[in-house]
DNA sequence: ACACAGTACTACGCAATGCGCAGTACCGCG
DNA sequence: CGCGGTACTGCGCATTGCGTAGTACTGTGT
């Protein structure tokens, strides 16, 4: 099974997870990302998942020029994002707690 | 959040699961499905999962009249899969897992 | 006899989202 | 002066779940 589809409505949340530490920008969330355990995952999502949450109201934006290469765009949760991010993480939970019931059964033979 | 997004990648998994347990036919599947918890599960869904599935070859399939209504198409797991079974649960526990520990870090605060 | 609800499946097209890839641009090092 | 690392944007594709419509069979109520 590939990762990719599991990642699948599960990126927005760890991307506000990640944000919910400190700010940061795109390059850096990536980073964080495969540090935390997602190994595989694209920059091209996470770059597009930082500006649909921005679109969506979720985050702040500013500029901050970098002396060691170009800009960096950083991102950080308001409190519509905060509210967002306490409610996937409960969505999450069920959810994750559902399929985990359904595989325990699995395992039980 | 939607839990429409979580389901991707994730429904073949559990359709794998409810097919471990017995053979089984799709508007059945999606009752199991909905009582284990997936309540928002679209039927077709289930319907394209279980052709998907069948055309990776990872089920077997055999119809069966009924005095009820209309004839079931039963699908059954064959050995691949019940090998796709294991790893996708295998992966999927990773990842849970990984999810997990990123939101118990958001929560400690 | 006939409409209707429940059962069971197929097919069509849409929407969301993660990804690959190309392109832009800035920096310091050999 | 090219090259690798940093940092971002944009384009188009593939996968997959879903809504809706359509087909079809069975039993029930009127």
């Amino acid at each position: 099974m590939d990762t990719t589809q599991l990642l699948k409505g599960v990126l927005d949340l760890a991307v506000l997870a990640v944000l919910d530490r400190s700010d940061s920008y795109g390059y850096d969330v990536v980073r964080r990302l495969r540090e935390a355990g997602l190994e595989d995952v694209g920059d091209a999502s996470v770059y597009g998942t930082l500006r649909r949450l921005f679109k969506a109201g979720a985050l702040n934006s500013y500029v901050v020029p970098s002396e060691e290469g170009p800009h960096r765009k950083y991102y950080g949760l308001n409190d519509s994002g905060r509210t967002m991010l306490a409610r996937s993480a409960k969505t999450w939970g069920t959810f994750a707690q559902t399929m985990n019931d359904m595989l325990d059964d699995v395992e039980k033979r």
